[in-house]
DNA sequence: CGAAATTTTGATCACGTTCAACTTCAGTGG
DNA sequence: CCACTGAAGTTGAACGTGATCAAAATTTCG
């Protein structure tokens, strides 16, 4: 994992890792793999307990219920986490299934935890990873809980562009979008047809244009106001003794 | 915060603390208030900078849209933290209001990540927390996105009673519910008229009773059945050391 | 005790699901 | 090279659920 690794990049936005620091993390990492589409890289209800830094490609989590229907939680970017939260768990929650080829490093959830303890900057690292976690999280029960199946789908379409921005992985204002639309209709609690029929209203109003699995926002303000769209910005984590004299 | 603290409850079911750490955290403590009902602790927009660690009473965390609805994202009840995650953030992305009188302790975050860096179980502590905040709000999305209506409220009754067992705030089969209708319409995404209705539904068919704000589950294996409740089993966090010789 | 908040009930109707048919496209083997 | 297959996208029609609005009943609280 280079400095260029679309991780290394998240945790340099949280905070100061030295070269070393880097270097211990990579030390942990027992397996470098690539997964094919489709296939489940976690399954429900089975334990799991590694970590699995993304380094390329598209996943999503998600749940099958009983009577069929498949909510997907969140989707899976570059720099993202593959078992956060499923290894801190006896059986993980959800399934997490690759949607495009995925390339990612693993290590032992344990073996992540002993580094945690030997630099403490891991382990708030990892908090701040969990709660960036929770809010998108929240953002989309707002999504489908409170918001209309246009402005669930325009929503989607930013937090997508936003997150692959963060990474470098969006060129200006087009990104790509290899998920399917039964994918977004899991995601958005909505009926397949209806969200292509949303896609089409969005295309048919000259917000976006979809070309070769390509968004790309026409008019990304507009867009904003319609999704209620409010860009993350997370703080970064306070150094060591920054507050020590004060107490 | 004596052991008997619901958010000392939490931290012990997660991993080994010693009177020393447990001093320490009560050191970082600036402030130990109660707050009335209908009181907003923390407001969406503004910084906000503390933990509170709640010791007694419940709140919802919400966020109001441009169009005046109103979405709960999660209650917040004895042994939570108010400021995970607004803390987190240049701007608080949630309201939290009080639904009861609730009584806390608040230290202030850069304390508390110092202490993290001291005593990096804390740390740790901390991305559990974050993490099982993430997981509840991962089957909220299930929830709100792929159940019907009177899947939701059951659901959403079996989670309260779960989380109030863990730290001691159920007897047995009953608990407090002073929720309105109204916030479990705004947490569920459906109506007041159709909350109301499917309570009916419930208390009908014999799975629930409620009697001054309090619930007991007749038939808790129907009703498990019927929401498709997973009871959460978080792992304790590694002690540290564990995998030092493995490596 | 009076005012306000909350719960309950009913009627109507719009929205989004469901189901079905058809198109387009990529991949595969004859 | 083209027929075949399956997946994904698109469109339309009918239905049913849950929202909306309204109003009454009940409870809570100042």
């Amino acid at each position: 994992m280079g400095r260029r690794h679309p991780f290394v990049l998240r945790l340099n936005q949280l905070s100061e890792f030295s070269d070393a620091d880097l270097q211990s993390l990579d030390d942990l990492i027992e397996l470098e793999t690539t997964v094919k589409r489709r296939c489940d890289l976690v399954v429900d209800g089975y334990e799991y307990r590694k970590l699995c830094f993304v380094e390329d490609g598209y996943a999503a989590r998600y749940k099958l219920l009983r009577n069929g229907k498949r909510q997907v939680i969140t989707t899976v970017l570059p720099g993202d986490v593959v078992g956060l939260p499923g290894s801190f768990f006896q059986k993980a929650h959800y399934s997490v299934v690759a949607i495009t080829e995925l390339r990612l490093q693993a290590c032992s959830i344990t073996d992540f935890v002993d580094l945690c303890y030997r630099r403490p900057q891991f382990a708030l690292a990892l908090s701040w990873l969990a709660v960036q976690e929770a809010v998108s999280y929240g953002e989309h029960i707002v999504d489908i809980g409170r918001r209309t199946p246009i402005e669930r789908v325009a929503h989607f379409l930013m937090e997508l562009h936003t997150r692959l921005s963060l990474v470098g992985r969006a060129r200006g204002l087009t990104f790509e979008l290899p998920f399917s639309q039964e994918l977004m209709a899991d995601a958005l609690g909505l009926s397949v047809p209806h969200v292509n029929r949303m896609l089409a209203r969005l295309r048919a109003d000259g917000l976006i244009s979809v070309i070769d699995h390509h968004v790309r926002f026409h008019d990304i303000e507009r867009l904003r106001l319609l999704a209620h769209f409010q860009t993350p910005d997370v703080t970064r984590i306070p150094p060591a003794q920054a507050s020590a004299r004060t107490r």
